[in-house]
DNA sequence: GAATTAATTGAACGTTTGTTTTATTATGTC
DNA sequence: GACATAATAAAACAAACGTTCAATTAATTC
Protein backbone atom coordinates (compact mmCIF):
# COMPACT_ATOMS: atom_id res chain seq x y z
CA UNK A 1 0.00 0.00 0.00
CA UNK A 2 2.86 2.73 -0.23
CA UNK A 3 6.76 2.48 -0.78
CA UNK A 4 7.12 -1.45 -1.98
CA UNK A 5 10.49 -3.43 -0.82
CA UNK A 6 13.66 -3.23 -3.37
CA UNK A 7 12.12 -0.12 -5.22
CA UNK A 8 14.29 2.00 -7.09
CA UNK A 9 13.10 5.29 -8.57
CA UNK A 10 16.18 4.86 -11.93
CA UNK A 11 15.20 1.30 -12.32
CA UNK A 12 11.57 1.86 -12.51
CA UNK A 13 11.80 5.07 -15.04
CA UNK A 14 14.14 2.59 -17.36
CA UNK A 15 11.26 0.51 -17.13
CA UNK A 16 8.84 2.64 -18.10
CA UNK A 17 10.41 4.00 -20.94
CA UNK A 18 10.86 0.70 -22.14
CA UNK A 19 7.57 -0.62 -21.95
CA UNK A 20 6.24 2.61 -23.30
CA UNK A 21 7.64 2.31 -26.37
CA UNK A 22 6.60 -1.06 -26.91
CA UNK A 23 3.19 -0.29 -26.35
CA UNK A 24 2.84 2.70 -28.37
CA UNK A 25 4.97 1.06 -31.13
CA UNK A 26 2.24 -1.53 -31.02
CA UNK A 27 -0.81 0.04 -29.95
CA UNK A 28 -0.44 3.76 -30.42
CA UNK A 29 -0.22 7.12 -28.70
CA UNK A 30 -3.80 7.07 -28.19
CA UNK A 31 -4.79 3.62 -27.90
CA UNK A 32 -2.71 3.16 -25.14
CA UNK A 33 -3.85 3.85 -21.66
CA UNK A 34 -1.76 4.87 -18.69
CA UNK A 35 -3.25 2.08 -16.65
CA UNK A 36 -1.74 -0.55 -19.24
CA UNK A 37 1.78 1.01 -19.13
CA UNK A 38 1.45 0.56 -16.03
CA UNK A 39 0.45 -2.87 -15.55
CA UNK A 40 3.21 -3.90 -17.63
CA UNK A 41 5.93 -2.31 -15.41
CA UNK A 42 4.04 -4.03 -12.46
CA UNK A 43 2.79 -0.57 -10.84
CA UNK A 44 -0.17 1.24 -10.10
CA UNK A 45 -0.86 4.22 -12.63
CA UNK A 46 -0.17 7.30 -9.98
CA UNK A 47 3.37 5.85 -9.76
CA UNK A 48 3.99 6.91 -13.70
CA UNK A 49 3.75 10.72 -12.49
CA UNK A 50 6.86 10.75 -10.29
CA UNK A 51 9.00 10.30 -13.51
CA UNK A 52 6.39 12.18 -15.92
CA UNK A 53 4.58 15.09 -15.52
CA UNK A 54 2.13 13.69 -18.40
CA UNK A 55 1.56 11.09 -20.75
CA UNK A 56 2.31 13.67 -23.89
CA UNK A 57 5.24 14.93 -21.66
CA UNK A 58 6.28 11.20 -21.74
CA UNK A 59 5.45 10.50 -25.30
CA UNK A 60 7.73 13.70 -25.84
CA UNK A 61 10.79 12.50 -23.63
CA UNK A 62 10.78 9.35 -26.02
CA UNK A 63 10.93 11.08 -29.74
CA UNK A 64 13.31 13.56 -28.09
CA UNK A 65 15.57 10.59 -27.26
CA UNK A 66 15.18 8.67 -30.14
CA UNK A 67 16.26 12.14 -32.49
CA UNK A 68 19.47 12.68 -30.24
CA UNK A 69 20.61 9.04 -30.64
CA UNK A 70 20.30 9.13 -34.25
CA UNK A 71 21.88 12.48 -34.12
CA UNK A 72 24.38 11.14 -32.11
CA UNK A 73 25.02 7.35 -34.11
CA UNK A 74 25.96 9.56 -37.42
CA UNK A 75 28.13 11.75 -35.49
CA UNK A 76 30.15 9.19 -34.16
CA UNK A 77 29.98 7.17 -37.94
CA UNK A 78 30.01 9.74 -40.85
CA UNK A 79 33.45 9.58 -42.22
CA UNK A 80 35.38 13.48 -42.95
CA UNK A 81 37.12 14.98 -45.40
CA UNK A 82 35.82 11.77 -47.67
CA UNK A 83 34.54 11.48 -51.20
CA UNK A 84 30.80 11.78 -51.49
CA UNK A 85 30.19 7.84 -52.78
CA UNK A 86 32.22 6.93 -49.55
CA UNK A 87 29.82 9.36 -47.35
CA UNK A 88 26.42 8.07 -48.62
CA UNK A 89 27.61 4.79 -48.29
CA UNK A 90 28.35 5.51 -44.75
CA UNK A 91 24.91 7.64 -44.19
CA UNK A 92 23.06 5.03 -45.92
CA UNK A 93 24.49 1.63 -43.26
CA UNK A 94 24.51 3.91 -40.72
CA UNK A 95 20.77 4.77 -40.72
CA UNK A 96 19.61 1.06 -41.83
CA UNK A 97 21.74 -0.16 -38.93
CA UNK A 98 20.30 2.19 -36.71
CA UNK A 99 16.33 1.93 -37.91
CA UNK A 100 16.49 -1.93 -37.85
CA UNK A 101 17.70 -2.09 -34.27
CA UNK A 102 15.32 0.79 -33.32
CA UNK A 103 12.27 -0.43 -34.59
CA UNK A 104 9.90 0.24 -32.03
CA UNK A 105 10.85 3.53 -31.02
CA UNK A 106 11.55 4.27 -34.95
CA UNK A 107 7.71 3.77 -35.29
CA UNK A 108 6.95 5.98 -32.20
CA UNK A 109 8.64 9.16 -33.63
CA UNK A 110 7.42 8.90 -36.94
CA UNK A 111 3.98 7.99 -36.24
CA UNK A 112 3.02 9.56 -33.62
CA UNK A 113 4.36 12.87 -34.27
CA UNK A 114 0.35 14.36 -34.12
CA UNK A 115 -0.02 13.56 -30.80
CA UNK A 116 2.54 16.81 -29.86
CA UNK A 117 1.46 19.77 -29.21
CA UNK A 118 2.84 22.48 -31.69
CA UNK A 119 5.72 23.88 -29.67
CA UNK A 120 6.98 20.04 -28.86
CA UNK A 121 6.08 19.20 -32.43
CA UNK A 122 8.68 22.00 -33.93
CA UNK A 123 11.25 20.48 -31.71
CA UNK A 124 11.25 17.05 -33.15
CA UNK A 125 10.99 18.24 -36.62
CA UNK A 126 13.78 20.64 -36.11
CA UNK A 127 16.00 17.80 -35.21
CA UNK A 128 14.65 15.35 -38.20
CA UNK A 129 15.51 18.26 -40.85
CA UNK A 130 19.28 18.65 -39.26
CA UNK A 131 19.39 14.66 -39.97
CA UNK A 132 18.37 14.89 -43.09
CA UNK A 133 20.13 17.90 -44.31
CA UNK A 134 23.19 15.84 -43.69
CA UNK A 135 21.95 13.17 -46.19
CA UNK A 136 21.07 16.69 -48.76
CA UNK A 137 24.68 17.82 -48.26
CA UNK A 138 26.13 14.89 -49.28
CA UNK A 139 24.29 14.48 -52.61
CA UNK A 140 24.76 18.52 -53.66
CA UNK A 141 28.66 17.40 -52.87
CA UNK A 142 28.11 14.57 -55.06
CA UNK A 143 26.19 16.05 -58.17
CA UNK A 144 28.66 19.17 -58.22
CA UNK A 145 31.80 16.73 -58.25
CA UNK A 146 30.19 15.07 -61.58
CA UNK A 147 29.86 11.50 -59.57
CA UNK A 148 26.23 11.68 -59.21
CA UNK A 149 23.31 11.99 -61.42
CA UNK A 150 19.99 13.57 -60.08
CA UNK A 151 17.24 15.45 -61.08
CA UNK A 152 16.62 17.29 -57.36
CA UNK A 153 18.62 16.60 -54.66
CA UNK A 154 15.63 17.57 -52.19
CA UNK A 155 13.31 15.09 -53.71
CA UNK A 156 15.78 13.12 -54.01
CA UNK A 157 17.08 12.76 -50.27
CA UNK A 158 13.03 12.89 -49.21
CA UNK A 159 12.65 9.49 -51.53
CA UNK A 160 15.80 7.68 -50.14
CA UNK A 161 14.82 7.88 -46.61
CA UNK A 162 11.34 7.04 -47.08
CA UNK A 163 12.97 3.84 -48.55
CA UNK A 164 15.47 3.06 -46.19
CA UNK A 165 13.14 3.90 -43.33
CA UNK A 166 10.48 1.81 -44.50
CA UNK A 167 12.71 -1.36 -44.22
CA UNK A 168 11.04 -1.58 -40.69
CA UNK A 169 7.44 -2.29 -41.82
CA UNK A 170 8.63 -5.01 -43.16
CA UNK A 171 12.12 -6.72 -42.28
CA UNK A 172 12.37 -8.97 -39.38
CA UNK A 173 15.45 -10.41 -38.38
CA UNK A 174 15.85 -14.11 -38.56
CA UNK A 175 13.78 -14.69 -41.23
CA UNK A 176 14.88 -15.06 -45.36
CA UNK A 177 17.83 -11.66 -44.97
CA UNK A 178 20.20 -11.14 -42.73
CA UNK A 179 20.85 -7.80 -41.67
CA UNK A 180 23.87 -7.59 -43.57
CA UNK A 181 22.46 -8.90 -46.75
CA UNK A 182 19.30 -5.94 -46.31
CA UNK A 183 22.21 -3.18 -45.84
CA UNK A 184 24.34 -4.57 -49.40
CA UNK A 185 21.19 -4.47 -51.11
CA UNK A 186 20.32 -1.20 -49.76
CA UNK A 187 23.21 0.22 -50.90
CA UNK A 188 23.65 -1.05 -54.00
CA UNK A 189 20.10 0.25 -54.98
CA UNK A 190 20.68 3.71 -53.43
CA UNK A 191 23.71 4.04 -55.63
CA UNK A 192 22.01 3.62 -58.57
CA UNK A 193 19.49 5.54 -58.13
CA UNK A 194 21.68 8.49 -57.21
CA UNK A 195 23.28 7.41 -60.32
CA UNK A 196 26.72 7.05 -59.17
CA UNK A 197 29.96 6.58 -60.94
CA UNK A 198 31.79 3.78 -61.75
CA UNK A 199 35.36 3.90 -61.08
CA UNK A 200 37.84 5.16 -58.84
CA UNK A 201 37.15 4.47 -55.33
CA UNK A 202 33.67 3.38 -55.70
CA UNK A 203 32.89 -0.10 -57.52
CA UNK A 204 30.34 -1.27 -59.20
CA UNK A 205 27.10 -1.41 -58.19
CA UNK A 206 25.37 -3.37 -60.83
CA UNK A 207 23.27 -6.44 -59.18
CA UNK A 208 24.68 -8.69 -58.69
CA UNK A 209 22.88 -12.00 -57.66
CA UNK A 210 23.23 -14.05 -54.57
CA UNK A 211 24.63 -16.79 -56.18
CA UNK A 212 27.37 -15.43 -58.16
CA UNK A 213 28.64 -13.35 -55.66
CA UNK A 214 29.39 -16.21 -53.51
CA UNK A 215 30.50 -17.88 -56.41
CA UNK A 216 33.32 -14.87 -57.14
CA UNK A 217 34.52 -15.38 -53.38
CA UNK B 1 -35.56 16.49 -32.66
CA UNK B 2 -35.79 13.97 -34.76
CA UNK B 3 -35.73 13.96 -38.50
CA UNK B 4 -34.46 16.95 -40.04
CA UNK B 5 -35.84 19.17 -43.27
CA UNK B 6 -33.93 17.93 -46.33
CA UNK B 7 -32.54 15.14 -44.73
CA UNK B 8 -31.58 12.15 -46.94
CA UNK B 9 -29.38 9.30 -46.07
CA UNK B 10 -27.22 9.00 -49.06
CA UNK B 11 -25.81 12.45 -48.52
CA UNK B 12 -25.43 11.93 -44.95
CA UNK B 13 -23.30 8.82 -45.19
CA UNK B 14 -20.95 10.29 -47.96
CA UNK B 15 -20.45 13.04 -45.63
CA UNK B 16 -19.62 10.55 -42.79
CA UNK B 17 -17.06 9.07 -45.11
CA UNK B 18 -15.44 12.49 -46.40
CA UNK B 19 -15.63 13.99 -43.10
CA UNK B 20 -14.36 10.26 -41.03
CA UNK B 21 -11.14 10.32 -43.64
CA UNK B 22 -10.06 13.70 -43.22
CA UNK B 23 -10.22 13.63 -39.06
CA UNK B 24 -8.73 10.33 -38.99
CA UNK B 25 -5.79 11.30 -41.07
CA UNK B 26 -5.46 14.52 -39.31
CA UNK B 27 -5.93 13.16 -35.87
CA UNK B 28 -5.40 9.33 -35.89
CA UNK B 29 -8.40 6.71 -35.65
CA UNK B 30 -8.58 6.59 -31.55
CA UNK B 31 -8.23 10.17 -31.07
CA UNK B 32 -11.08 10.95 -33.45
CA UNK B 33 -14.39 10.85 -31.08
CA UNK B 34 -17.89 9.80 -32.77
CA UNK B 35 -19.30 13.09 -31.27
CA UNK B 36 -16.55 15.20 -33.02
CA UNK B 37 -17.11 13.48 -36.28
CA UNK B 38 -20.90 13.43 -36.39
CA UNK B 39 -20.35 17.66 -35.54
CA UNK B 40 -18.22 17.61 -38.64
CA UNK B 41 -21.22 16.29 -40.61
CA UNK B 42 -23.96 18.61 -38.64
CA UNK B 43 -25.43 15.75 -37.08
CA UNK B 44 -26.06 14.21 -33.41
CA UNK B 45 -23.88 11.38 -32.55
CA UNK B 46 -26.81 8.99 -32.62
CA UNK B 47 -27.52 9.24 -36.00
CA UNK B 48 -23.83 7.74 -37.63
CA UNK B 49 -24.90 4.36 -36.41
CA UNK B 50 -27.73 4.48 -39.06
CA UNK B 51 -24.93 3.83 -41.50
CA UNK B 52 -22.10 2.21 -39.93
CA UNK B 53 -22.83 -0.21 -36.65
CA UNK B 54 -19.68 0.52 -34.91
CA UNK B 55 -16.39 3.03 -35.38
CA UNK B 56 -14.42 0.29 -36.09
CA UNK B 57 -17.02 -0.93 -38.87
CA UNK B 58 -16.69 2.42 -40.15
CA UNK B 59 -12.94 2.53 -40.18
CA UNK B 60 -12.80 -0.74 -42.24
CA UNK B 61 -15.31 0.25 -44.78
CA UNK B 62 -12.78 3.47 -45.71
CA UNK B 63 -9.57 1.25 -45.85
CA UNK B 64 -11.83 -1.52 -48.18
CA UNK B 65 -12.94 0.88 -50.18
CA UNK B 66 -9.45 2.39 -50.72
CA UNK B 67 -7.85 -0.41 -51.59
CA UNK B 68 -10.64 -1.80 -54.16
CA UNK B 69 -10.23 1.59 -55.90
CA UNK B 70 -6.27 1.46 -55.84
CA UNK B 71 -6.92 -2.38 -57.18
CA UNK B 72 -9.34 -0.73 -59.98
CA UNK B 73 -7.34 1.80 -61.13
CA UNK B 74 -4.12 -0.35 -61.56
CA UNK B 75 -6.56 -2.72 -63.52
CA UNK B 76 -7.80 0.25 -65.45
CA UNK B 77 -4.33 1.74 -65.68
CA UNK B 78 -1.84 -1.43 -66.93
CA UNK B 79 -0.98 -1.98 -70.38
CA UNK B 80 -1.23 -5.70 -71.23
CA UNK B 81 1.34 -7.26 -73.19
CA UNK B 82 4.03 -4.76 -73.11
CA UNK B 83 7.68 -4.87 -71.97
CA UNK B 84 8.89 -4.81 -68.54
CA UNK B 85 9.96 -0.98 -68.28
CA UNK B 86 6.68 0.26 -70.05
CA UNK B 87 4.73 -1.81 -67.39
CA UNK B 88 6.55 -0.76 -64.55
CA UNK B 89 6.36 3.19 -65.85
CA UNK B 90 2.84 2.34 -66.03
CA UNK B 91 2.94 1.04 -62.19
CA UNK B 92 4.68 4.12 -61.03
CA UNK B 93 2.69 6.62 -62.58
CA UNK B 94 -0.79 5.23 -61.70
CA UNK B 95 0.89 4.39 -58.23
CA UNK B 96 2.28 8.24 -57.25
CA UNK B 97 -0.93 9.83 -59.25
CA UNK B 98 -3.60 7.89 -57.03
CA UNK B 99 -1.84 8.43 -54.28
CA UNK B 100 -1.03 11.95 -54.64
CA UNK B 101 -4.33 12.25 -55.07
CA UNK B 102 -5.89 10.60 -52.07
CA UNK B 103 -3.26 11.89 -49.40
CA UNK B 104 -6.20 10.90 -46.58
CA UNK B 105 -7.55 7.61 -47.71
CA UNK B 106 -3.75 6.71 -48.34
CA UNK B 107 -2.98 8.56 -44.41
CA UNK B 108 -5.74 6.01 -42.67
CA UNK B 109 -5.06 3.10 -44.89
CA UNK B 110 -1.75 2.83 -43.96
CA UNK B 111 -1.35 3.97 -40.37
CA UNK B 112 -4.45 2.78 -38.75
CA UNK B 113 -4.02 -0.80 -39.57
CA UNK B 114 -3.69 -1.54 -35.42
CA UNK B 115 -7.09 -0.64 -34.92
CA UNK B 116 -8.84 -3.07 -36.66
CA UNK B 117 -9.50 -6.84 -35.59
CA UNK B 118 -7.65 -9.47 -36.90
CA UNK B 119 -10.19 -10.71 -39.63
CA UNK B 120 -10.49 -7.27 -41.16
CA UNK B 121 -6.61 -6.82 -40.99
CA UNK B 122 -6.25 -9.85 -42.61
CA UNK B 123 -8.61 -8.95 -45.29
CA UNK B 124 -6.99 -5.62 -45.52
CA UNK B 125 -3.57 -7.17 -46.57
CA UNK B 126 -4.57 -9.52 -48.64
CA UNK B 127 -5.62 -6.32 -50.37
CA UNK B 128 -2.72 -5.14 -49.93
CA UNK B 129 -0.53 -8.53 -51.28
CA UNK B 130 -1.97 -8.99 -54.51
CA UNK B 131 -1.94 -4.94 -55.59
CA UNK B 132 2.09 -5.13 -54.50
CA UNK B 133 2.36 -8.93 -56.46
CA UNK B 134 1.68 -7.11 -59.33
CA UNK B 135 5.02 -5.04 -58.67
CA UNK B 136 7.00 -8.07 -58.35
CA UNK B 137 6.22 -9.72 -61.07
CA UNK B 138 6.95 -6.70 -63.33
CA UNK B 139 10.64 -6.65 -61.95
CA UNK B 140 10.64 -10.66 -62.38
CA UNK B 141 9.61 -10.20 -65.57
CA UNK B 142 12.20 -7.66 -66.12
CA UNK B 143 15.07 -9.85 -64.84
CA UNK B 144 14.41 -12.61 -66.63
CA UNK B 145 14.49 -10.50 -69.88
CA UNK B 146 17.89 -9.28 -68.96
CA UNK B 147 16.49 -5.56 -69.00
CA UNK B 148 16.48 -5.19 -65.45
CA UNK B 149 19.49 -5.50 -62.62
CA UNK B 150 18.39 -6.22 -59.32
CA UNK B 151 19.34 -8.64 -56.16
CA UNK B 152 15.89 -9.13 -54.96
CA UNK B 153 12.87 -8.86 -56.66
CA UNK B 154 11.16 -9.16 -53.32
CA UNK B 155 13.12 -6.08 -51.42
CA UNK B 156 13.58 -4.01 -54.71
CA UNK B 157 9.11 -4.35 -53.90
CA UNK B 158 8.96 -3.43 -51.04
CA UNK B 159 11.52 -0.41 -51.30
CA UNK B 160 9.91 1.00 -54.65
CA UNK B 161 6.82 0.72 -52.71
CA UNK B 162 7.80 2.47 -49.97
CA UNK B 163 9.95 5.34 -51.91
CA UNK B 164 6.38 5.95 -53.77
CA UNK B 165 4.16 6.00 -50.97
CA UNK B 166 6.35 8.30 -49.02
CA UNK B 167 5.58 11.15 -51.66
CA UNK B 168 2.30 12.01 -49.31
CA UNK B 169 4.78 12.82 -46.52
CA UNK B 170 5.68 16.14 -47.72
CA UNK B 171 4.37 16.67 -51.19
CA UNK B 172 1.92 19.22 -51.29
CA UNK B 173 0.07 20.51 -54.50
CA UNK B 174 0.95 24.02 -55.69
CA UNK B 175 4.17 24.65 -54.15
CA UNK B 176 7.48 23.86 -55.28
CA UNK B 177 7.14 20.67 -57.55
CA UNK B 178 4.28 20.35 -59.85
CA UNK B 179 2.67 16.72 -59.81
CA UNK B 180 3.85 15.88 -63.50
CA UNK B 181 7.47 17.00 -62.39
CA UNK B 182 7.48 15.00 -59.06
CA UNK B 183 5.92 11.72 -61.19
CA UNK B 184 9.08 12.05 -63.59
CA UNK B 185 11.68 12.26 -61.13
CA UNK B 186 10.26 9.53 -59.38
CA UNK B 187 10.06 7.09 -62.36
CA UNK B 188 13.69 8.09 -63.50
CA UNK B 189 14.62 7.33 -59.59
CA UNK B 190 13.15 4.00 -60.13
CA UNK B 191 14.40 2.87 -63.38
CA UNK B 192 17.77 4.14 -62.38
CA UNK B 193 17.49 1.79 -59.06
CA UNK B 194 16.51 -1.46 -60.97
CA UNK B 195 19.12 -0.89 -63.52
CA UNK B 196 17.06 -0.63 -66.38
CA UNK B 197 19.09 -1.15 -69.79
CA UNK B 198 18.71 1.79 -72.55
CA UNK B 199 18.32 1.75 -75.78
CA UNK B 200 14.99 -0.39 -77.83
CA UNK B 201 11.68 1.49 -76.58
CA UNK B 202 13.10 2.85 -72.80
CA UNK B 203 14.76 5.98 -73.54
CA UNK B 204 17.91 7.24 -71.27
CA UNK B 205 17.24 7.42 -67.36
CA UNK B 206 19.86 9.57 -66.75
CA UNK B 207 19.18 12.50 -64.51
CA UNK B 208 18.61 15.67 -66.94
CA UNK B 209 18.64 18.85 -64.54
CA UNK B 210 15.69 21.41 -65.33
CA UNK B 211 17.37 23.78 -66.54
CA UNK B 212 18.94 21.42 -69.10
CA UNK B 213 15.46 20.33 -69.85
CA UNK B 214 14.16 23.35 -70.58
CA UNK B 215 16.83 24.40 -72.91
CA UNK B 216 16.66 21.48 -75.40
CA UNK B 217 12.95 21.56 -75.65
C1' DG C 1 17.08 4.58 16.86
C1' DA C 2 14.90 8.82 15.48
C1' DA C 3 14.22 11.89 11.56
C1' DT C 4 14.11 12.54 6.78
C1' DT C 5 13.47 11.47 2.21
C1' DA C 6 12.17 8.39 -1.76
C1' DA C 7 8.81 5.41 -3.84
C1' DT C 8 4.50 3.76 -4.12
C1' DT C 9 -0.50 2.59 -3.18
C1' DG C 10 -5.50 3.09 -3.22
C1' DA C 11 -9.19 5.81 -3.69
C1' DA C 12 -11.25 9.41 -5.80
C1' DC C 13 -12.15 13.36 -9.28
C1' DG C 14 -14.54 15.11 -13.20
C1' DT C 15 -14.58 14.09 -18.28
C1' DT C 16 -15.14 11.74 -22.13
C1' DT C 17 -15.82 7.60 -24.54
C1' DG C 18 -18.66 4.31 -27.80
C1' DT C 19 -23.11 2.87 -27.96
C1' DT C 20 -28.32 2.06 -27.08
C1' DT C 21 -33.01 3.38 -26.49
C1' DT C 22 -36.95 6.00 -27.12
C1' DA C 23 -39.42 9.59 -28.98
C1' DT C 24 -40.27 12.72 -32.79
C1' DT C 25 -40.52 14.69 -37.19
C1' DA C 26 -40.00 14.73 -42.50
C1' DT C 27 -40.77 12.38 -46.65
C1' DG C 28 -42.96 9.27 -49.99
C1' DT C 29 -47.04 6.36 -51.17
C1' DC C 30 -51.76 5.23 -51.87
C1' DG D 1 -55.36 13.11 -45.88
C1' DA D 2 -54.06 8.73 -43.72
C1' DC D 3 -50.33 5.60 -43.35
C1' DA D 4 -45.80 3.68 -43.59
C1' DT D 5 -41.11 4.39 -43.45
C1' DA D 6 -36.74 6.98 -43.36
C1' DA D 7 -33.89 10.08 -40.73
C1' DT D 8 -32.80 12.25 -36.95
C1' DA D 9 -32.58 14.27 -31.91
C1' DA D 10 -32.23 13.91 -27.00
C1' DA D 11 -31.16 11.56 -23.12
C1' DA D 12 -29.09 8.06 -20.83
C1' DC D 13 -25.64 4.02 -20.05
C1' DA D 14 -21.74 1.92 -17.96
C1' DA D 15 -16.96 1.89 -18.69
C1' DA D 16 -12.63 3.93 -19.24
C1' DC D 17 -9.80 7.90 -19.43
C1' DG D 18 -5.80 11.14 -17.53
C1' DT D 19 -4.72 12.99 -13.38
C1' DT D 20 -4.58 14.35 -8.26
C1' DC D 21 -4.25 13.63 -3.37
C1' DA D 22 -3.55 11.82 1.05
C1' DA D 23 -1.78 8.04 3.38
C1' DT D 24 1.83 4.60 3.97
C1' DT D 25 5.96 2.16 3.91
C1' DA D 26 11.13 1.37 2.52
C1' DA D 27 15.51 3.21 2.43
C1' DT D 28 18.84 6.58 3.91
C1' DT D 29 21.01 9.88 6.94
C1' DC D 30 22.55 11.50 11.26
Amino acid sequence: MARTTGSDGEKTEAAVREAAVSLIACLGYEAMSMRQLAAEVGVQAAALYRYFPTKQDLLFTLMFEHMEDLIEAWRAAHPVGADPATRLAAYVENHIAFHIERRHSTHVSNMELRSLSHEKLTQILRMRTAYEKELRAILRDGVEAGLFSVEDTGLTAMALIQMMTGVIVWFRPGERLSIAEVTATYLAMTMRLVGAKRGGATPSYDAVRPFERSRTL
